[in-house]
Parts: C-alpha cells; structure tokens; sequence
DNA sequence: TCTTAAACGAGACGGTACGTCTAGTCTTCTA
DNA sequence: TAGAAGACTAGACGTACCGTCTCGTTTAAGA
C-alpha cells in the first residue's frame, strides 16, 4: 500500500483514454503508418508532451491500445483430451487473428517492434509469453497424462502450432483457412503420441 | 531478341551497383532504420533522383540489395530420404537466418512490407514462394514413393517446419538453436508418415 | 562574306520557332515562373540539349521569343512639333505595356535581369537603347529648332517621360491610364521650353 | 492592452534576429540568387520549419530583413521651398540607392516581386507608398501655397521624380549621377510652376 | 554513292532547393 | 504538478529543375 500522498494534479484518465481511442482509429483508417505521435496527440485532442509524458514510442502507445481493445481470450479448455483442447484455443487464436481487429495490430506491431527492441520486449512480456505459458502448460499436463511422449520439447511444439498462424499473418502467402487449426494440432501432436496412428 | 533500339544515355550499371553496396552498409551499421533514401543516395555518391527513378520505396533498394547479396542457395540436396533432406536444408537456412547478414535483413524487411503492400509482394514473389515451391516438391516426391501420406497438406506441413524459424527469428522468444531443424523436420514428418514411429 | 562551308547537319529552324513558341505560351500560362528549361524543352517537343545548345539561361530564351513577337514599332512620327510626336510615340509604348503581350513579358524579363547580367545587357542592347535613342533625336532636333532649351540633359529628360511607365507597370502602385503620355510629356517639355507657358 | 493571455511558448526572438542577420549576409555575399530557405535556415542556425512559420517566401524574409536595416529615411524637411525639399529627399534617396545596401536589396526585391505578386504588395506598403504619400503632401502643401499649379497631377508628378532613379538602379543604361536629383526636381517643377521661369 | 560532321531526340546522371512532415524537446500559462 | 498550447532543432520525405553527359539517329555537304 503506497500511502505516499499524492501532490499536484492528478493524472487525467480522459486524456488516456483518448490516446487510445485515437489510435485505434487511426491504425484501424491508415495502418500503423498512419500512428504517428503528432496525429495521434491531435486526433486525441491532447498535447504531444502529454503523450510522450507517458509512453516513449507510438509502438508502445499501439500495444497499450492493443491490450486495452483485445478481451483477454487467455482461458484455456481442459476436457482432457489435448487435441481437442489444443483445436479449440488455436480456432479462437485464429478467429482473432482474421475476423477481428487483432490482425491488423499484431502484424503493425511486430513490424514496428523490428525497428523497436523495447516494443519487442514488451510485446514478448504482455502478449506472445503469456498464450505460449498456457500452451505449453496443456502439453505438459497431457505428457503427465501420458498422452504424449515424456521428453518431448513442448517450447518448439508451440511454435510449430503458433508460428503458421503469425507466419501467413505476416507474409500474406496463403489464407488462413477454417480447417487449418485441426490440421496444424493433428500433424504435430500424431509426431509426438505415445501409441500408434490416430485417424 | 529485342532489336529494340535504345534511345537515350543507358542506365549506368555503376550507380545501381554504388546504391546496393551502400544499402548494405547503412543496414549493417543501423539497421533498416539507418536505410534512408537520403542516406543511401550519399552514401552511394548518387544523386536522390536516381534512386528514386529505379526504386519507389526504401524497402525495395533494400529487398533489391538483399537479393543481390544472397547467394541463392536454392540447391536442395536429394538422397531419397525426406527427412535427411529437409533437415539439411533447414540447417541451411537456420546458418543463413542467424550466422549471416540474411537475418537482420530478413526481419527488417519483413518488418517494412507490415506498411509497404508492393514491397511484401515482392519479398514472397522472390524470396519466400521460390524456397517453398522446392520444399514443397521435396515433399510431393515422398508422398509419391510412399514415405509420407498421400493427402497430406503440403503447404501446411512446410509452414509447420519453417515458420518457426522465421517467428523465432522475428518475435526472438526463443533462439535458434541447432538442434532446432532435426526436431522440426522430425516431429512433423513423424506426424505424416504412413507406417508406424520410426526413431 | 563568310564562305565558310558549313558541314554537317544545319541548324534546324524549326526546332528554333518551336522553342519561341513554346515560351511564349508557358509565359502567357504561368508567367516566367512556368518558363524553365525544362518546360520549354518538352512543350516545344525539343530535347534539353537543343535548348541549352543556342541559350544560354531562360531570361535568352524569353529575349528572343520577345523580340520575335513584337512587331517593332520604332517608327516615330515627325510632325515638326515636338509635344504631339512625344505624346504619340509614349501612347504607343503605353498600349504596347497595357494592352498586349509586351507588357507581362517585359516586366518578367526585367525582373529576370536582376539575377541575370547578361540578359540585363542584351536587353539594353536590344530593346531599351533604341528606343531611347530615336526618342532622344527627337528632343535633340526640337533643341536645334529652337522649340527647347539647347542645354537640355536629353537622357534626364527621356527617363522623366519613358520611365514613370516602366515603374508604374512593374511597381503596380498606379495604373497606365491613357492621359498619362499627355501629362507626362506636357509637364517635363513645359519645363525646358524656351518661350514661357504654352497651355 | 491586449491582456489575452499567450497560450503555448513564445516565439523566440534570437531566431527571429538571426533569420534576419543571416538573409542580409547572404544577399551581400550572392545577391537574391544565394538566399534561399536552405541557406537562410543553415546560417541562421535555425530550422527550415521555423523560416517557414514566419515567412511563406524568400522574398518576405527578404523585405523583413531590407525593413530592418534601412533606418527610415522618411523624414523630410520642410524648409518652405518645394525644390529645395525635393531636392534634398530626392538625394537622400539616391544616395541610399547608390551608396549602401539599399541598392542591391531593392533591385533584388524588385525582381522577385515579378514573380510573386504578394510580395509587390508588401514590398508597396511597406515601401514605396509611405515614401510616395509624403513626397505627395510637399508637393501638395507647395500647390496650397501657390508655389505650383493648384491642379498638377500629384501622383505622376511624384513618378516623374522618382521613377528615374529606381529606372536607372533597375536597367542599368545609365549612372545614378549627383546632379541627377536637381535635374529631376527643377524640370518638372518648372513645368508646373505658376509664374513663368525661375532659373 | 559514300563518308563525315554537326544537330537532333531521348533520357540518365549528380546536384540542389523546394515545401512538407514527423520526431522529440522545451517553454509558458492554466487548471 | 499535470496538462494544453505551441515554438523549437533536426532531418527525411518525394518532387522539380538545373546543366551535363552519353547514346543512337538524322541531315546535308564534301569526297
């Protein structure tokens, strides 16, 4: 508990919703080419010192925005059996990422976090970690159960059902199709079964 | 043969040279970020105009550059083992990702095209869809000798094994380590093979 | 005699019209801002080099497309009195000022001298000295027939009736009206005549 | 009193003066053709952006910094004789055309208004009206008087007198001689004097 | 008829200034 | 003390002309 009194004028919580508004609006007109700090601040009807007052970079500006506009889709089924649960999480992944604004954010942000280690930094912390943490924790439940192999590397399992969702996210080569979470969990999880082929 | 006569001073060969070499240096020094047009022009000692007249966009000087400098390692081994195949060209790529110039390119780039629509068709049309379209075929033959399922997902399945390379390579949750393309290739292939666990 | 033979292939004369042509319209659209080298060149449908080959700067070009398009009003009337061929020949040069061409081309070209040494000679040479010399004979004849004073400064004189007309058109401050030759002339004669107040 | 509160910071008068400083070098060092936005900004040690704030054209810096650095010569002497008083205005104005800064700025100034009709408007309000309304009001106050004709033309008259000098500055066809101003004055006014002549 | 030389079109080139935009910082007044 | 307003330095943007330069192509006079 801080019982520092707090001297002065008080942070204005309109000013910040405002920040974010704005720039949801303009990534959503322009891209992430159109959230400069000057249009944001303008847009927003606040003062540039204001925005640069509390975040460095208009990449950390966007990823406020972004954590503020995406609800949390972090619960995670349990009926036992992964690849049903697996199936279900990555159909909500991609429903986010092709139906929802989600897209278009996440592919502005990690452009802008190439040129921006901070922002990558961020992004890692607040969403990617977070949705690998609670992947990672079903396969090891299901390595427990004995559904999978024992010694299997669960960090590059994630990655081969996540990154083709990022990756045609990013590089726009192919769809993403309804029918890609089934596959994408199938293939992977038959590599890695304990007993025989399951059709 | 184009017996088009050509009219007009020819392009100097020298400045399109001077343009890419200084490309290079600027993202070796500072990344895509030092890789301005103005900077570019005057590192190459060639005027602004130039530039401009055979490049719309810094991206794509900098795509140009990157072609140029890669010597094009599409040469895929075939020993008639799929695996052994695919995972010495994924080696490959892993060395060229995170051993040589290739890799901050390659993210800068990637990074560019989330704001440039031209430059992002480019980067698949030359870089992305060729290495594809091979790892695709190497997998298409083994479906054909009966190694892996017939109805397999091609396109799928070559996500599945390079995605996670360029994820790790842009998102850098994870290194790229070299055990890395054994336990990709392994899992996935694993995951389609028709008889049985093969370890 | 120049019986120099001319090799090679002769200049051509329709390259030359064109490119007066040209500027001539340029500076009817755009003033003698719209008349670069460049402009000229293509609306000519003349290569830069052509241009460049037989002027040397613009305010060349713009002389010569000048000198070209007025028909040379030099004729001076000689009625033996010196007030009436005075008011005649200034009413001339004001209608050439208001009502033609002449008048946004010469205030172009002058403006043009002033960072242009050359044009500013040849414009004296080829527009400005003759006709302040056959104004000058004129006042220098009515000195010998006694109408003025025989010491009169003829050069002062000129400028006190030719030069209210050139400020006035490139000052703006006032407009060229068509009393103005009378009044101009009227006050300046009345004041080296020799014989009192001729009303 | 203007007591509305300045929102914001202040503009900054070390820049305003430096603009100003750097123009008046730049044109002594080249003539107008060296005082472009580019060079103003880099001597003055000021931002392209800031010149632009202030001023919308080189020629508007221009007539700023030429206001500035004439001390305003408008007083005129009222000794109750008009041709003594134009006389001594006249030459107070040829020497400042012949002999200081003056010169160079104004026929520069000139020029430039050829081609940009808001500085001619500037350049005649700041300029050449004031010094054209008090030169009027002498001429005037003499015809009060009955020094001259009560129904001269005051506007042309003041153009006879002046026009020469400015004429000479901009053609160049003939020297701005010390006699010059006596000349002007007294054969004009001699043309519009009541009685008879006065030598 | 064939050669030769100048003029021509096209257009690429190194420069340079344009006027605009955004990044960040700083300074002042107001809430 | 936060915030609004806005001036400031710095520097890249993409465009436009400058004047020069190579080309290949004409065009006539001289061989």
């Amino acid at each position: 508990v801080t019982d520092v009194a707090k001297r002065g004028r008080p942070r204005s919580e309109a000013a910040r919703a405002a920040v974010l508004d704005a720039t949801v609006e303009l990534l959503a007109e322009g891209g992430m080419a159109a959230v400069t700090m000057e249009a944001v601040a303008a847009r927003a009807g606040v003062s540039k010192g204001t925005v640069y007052k509390w975040w460095p970079t208009r990449g950390a500006v966007a990823l406020d925005a972004f954590m503020r506009s995406v609800n949390d889709v972090l619960a995670f089924p349990d009926s036992g059996d992964v690849e049903t649960d697996m199936v279900t999480q990555v159909e909500v992944l991609l429903g986010l990422f092709r139906d929802t604004f989600a897209g278009p954010f996440l592919t502005a942000l990690i452009g802008q976090a190439q040129t921006d280690a901070d922002l990558g930094a961020a992004f890692l912390e607040r969403w990617l970690n977070p949705r690998r943490k609670i992947a990672g924790d079903v396969l090891r439940r299901a390595a427990a159960r004995g559904e999978i192999r024992a010694d299997v590397d669960v960090d590059t399992l994630v990655d081969q059902i996540y990154a083709p969702l990022y990756h045609r996210m990013l590089l726009r080569h192919l769809p993403l199709t309804d029918d890609l979470p089934r596959v994408l969990v199938h293939t992977v999880l038959q590599g890695v079964r304990l007993q025989g082929v399951r059709l």
